[in-house]
DNA sequence: GCTTGATCTGGAGCGCGCTCCAAGTCCTAT
DNA sequence: ATAGGACTTGGAGCGCGCTCCAGATCAAGC
């Protein structure tokens, strides 16, 4: 059969163990994603090594944006999906894009909030303890 | 054997499904923290049912800004015991929600930053597609 | 008393997001 | 040419945080 998938077509060409460590994913991770669909079949040697491109950075890049906000890996392949059929279905991910941006929005708020209701609750230990916050007496 | 655990001293003496009502957690989940040391143990009917007094339900609210806020089972454990034991592991307690505080205010910065970022690529594609942002048009 | 729905317990099972493994192949340096 | 580390695959396993189940008991209304 013909080998159906080209090396990088031109640029950094980074391994598997690379690209871990830019990224922080681990190999196994990087695998799995790829069995997963969240990353296209990435470019290959000629003995069927994975070689990144500068692109493939960029896209793990936005998806670990996703996925550090929260997103569920199946809607990251939901987004993928709709990537991989082109530019027909930006407006698609422009709605998903919106909608989790509301939702994280909302998820930030939240935190906000709790992070003052903790704050009350560290101060309220501080004067119980007659202690200065965050400074140490000389 | 002597019944060991009280009723409730007074007070509205709830039942595990008005808890998990007013919390949001399942009852399997309220009787799941129970067994997992995260709430001491609840007051009982004759009949070993349980009742949760107003205490009780203000400890699982305090829990649930924590477990909202990422902390892990485990770390409340580690919480709850210090809270058994008594005032004398406030400094621990206070030491813990000091740290808690500070990685939460941390990720809350680092969503604000993938926020923004995201939203710079929403506004890209709302170029691309020359759309109003969140207004259709007359 | 009887019925019916809520609750009890201990333990198994599940979905998620990885993580690890074995057995084999590839790549690079010497 | 060869050694040794990096990489490949498919599939099993894992930790977390619940969630569900069976079989039994309890509580409340009629």
């Amino acid at each position: 059969m013909t080998d159906g998938h080209a090396l990088p077509r031109r640029g950094p060409a980074l391994t598997i163990a690379q690209v871990a460590e830019r990224t922080g994913l681990s190999p196994d991770t990087l695998r799995y994603y790829e069995r997963a669909g969240l990353i296209e079949r990435v470019g290959r040697t000629a003995g069927n090594q994975r070689r990144y491109a500068a692109a493939d950075l960029a896209w793990l890049e936005f998806l670990l944006r996703l996925r550090e906000t929260g997103m569920s890996i199946s809607d990251m392949q939901h987004y993928a999906r709709l990537r991989a059929i082109g530019a027909a279905t930006i407006p698609d991910r422009l709605a998903m894009l919106r909608e989790h941006q509301a939702g994280l929005n909302e998820r930030i708020r939240s935190l906000r909030r709790n992070a003052a209701a903790l704050d009350d609750k560290i101060k309220h230990y501080e004067t119980l303890l007659g202690q200065q916050p965050e400074t140490e007496q000389p």
